[in-house]
DNA sequence: TAGATTGTTAATCGATTAACAATC
DNA sequence: TAGATTGTTAATCGATTAACAATC
């Protein structure tokens, strides 16, 4: 499975393809062509082929693809099968959102424990989970051998609790701040999320639409 | 400053620009050569030149760029001096999240409604917004002349909603369902957040990663 | 078998990086 | 002026699209 290293491009696309497999599923539909999933997912035929035989010959020629079997080695290939331990640090509007919004056993992890600097919210729940004190963060990643952390805390005690959550083995971190974790620490794995630069962005789209009426 | 069509990579790039030339002024920087800033945002002298000359010649040989000047450059080009009139619909976790903690006047919106179907939130308030009923925001947006909408529902009820704002004028939205706007409106300007989807990839690298080991 | 559709190679397109003359 | 650094052209690299032989 591991053949040559897999261009960022394709991985990127994948959960896409996972995503409207997973509903042509729902709808009982058992088999595609690459030129059909193209069409639903606005892409070419050739790029579905392409991206898809990365990974190995899941095709049949003549026939196309079986929707379950494709489906099913995305998810293998994505590893969503897996239940990578998390923890979310910061119980603020978004920390709150994500806790209480996100299916994590159907992306790849479970979340197992929430923190914050807050007096006044230690102990009360999001879901199951209570809100924990941040400066016991360490202890329980060691403990709890944690491999995951998402952070929805302002960008100012990033460092600081990354370094932390580091220390405590946590390598890898889904990042709502803009502190910049690989410049610190080039070996984690980071999937950063700047809401505020894809508001600019769309403020760039309308922006430019309006010029040009 | 509407030369040739600018690629989409490059757009993607001036908010992070942006940002650190933000912080560059803050801390009294006022002039910053192309391998510098570089540095700091971690890509080559050649790309930030490139990216820069799209829009013009921001700076000056032998000299560099002035801080404040570029910033104020792509301040412009990104048009964040704009107040694009916005509605959020769905006032969940993540709905709430948004409209309690984006900084939308920075980043080119002035958010002035927000939207529910939950007859049981109706009237409280968010900031300084009441919750109003989805059912009436075809009439806001037509007599506020709304031009964005932030959705933040889930997938079931997109369709619908997205046909009532279209309708309505709206024809810019930032997108936190999967539902895929193009699709039905093919001039909307939609900018999807795909939270899920970057989980996933998270999890994709964390595997990845494993493997190896 | 004939038709369909894949897997894969080749061609094209676009984006990034390198190089260097222009010039402050 | 000499040194620095841009603006811009050319070279490279990677990603997408097209084409077609292999084969179910």
């Amino acid at each position: 499975m591991n053949k040559e290293k897999i261009s960022k491009s394709v991985i990127r696309r994948l959960p896409r393809y996972y995503r409207f497999l997973s509903e042509l599923e729902t709808n009982n539909i058992d088999r595609i062509s690459s030129g059909k999933l193209a069409e639903i997912m606005r892409t070419t035929a050739s790029q579905v082929r392409q991206d898809l035989n990365c990974f190995g010959g899941f095709g049949h020629q003549g026939y196309g693809y079986s929707v379950p079997k494709l489906k099913s080695e995305i998810e293998n290939i994505l590893g969503l099968n897996n239940r990578f331990k998390a923890v979310l640090i910061g119980a603020g509007h978004i920390g709150t959102a994500i806790a209480a919004h996100m299916k994590f056993e159907a992306l790849g992890f479970n979340l197992v424990g929430i923190f914050d600097n807050n007096r006044d919210i230690l102990g009360s729940k999001i879901g199951f989970l209570p809100i924990r004190d941040v400066e016991t963060v360490g202890d329980f990643c060691r403990s709890e051998n944690i491999q995951a952390a998402f952070l929805c805390i302002p960008r100012a005690s990033a460092k600081g609790v990354v370094e932390k959550l580091y220390n405590a083995g946590v390598k890898s971190f889904w990042n709502f701040t803009h502190y910049h974790i690989q410049g610190d620490f080039p070996d984690a794995i980071v999937e950063n999320v700047h809401l505020g630069d894809m508001m600019m962005t769309l403020c760039y789209s309308m922006n430019e639409k309006e010029e040009k009426v």
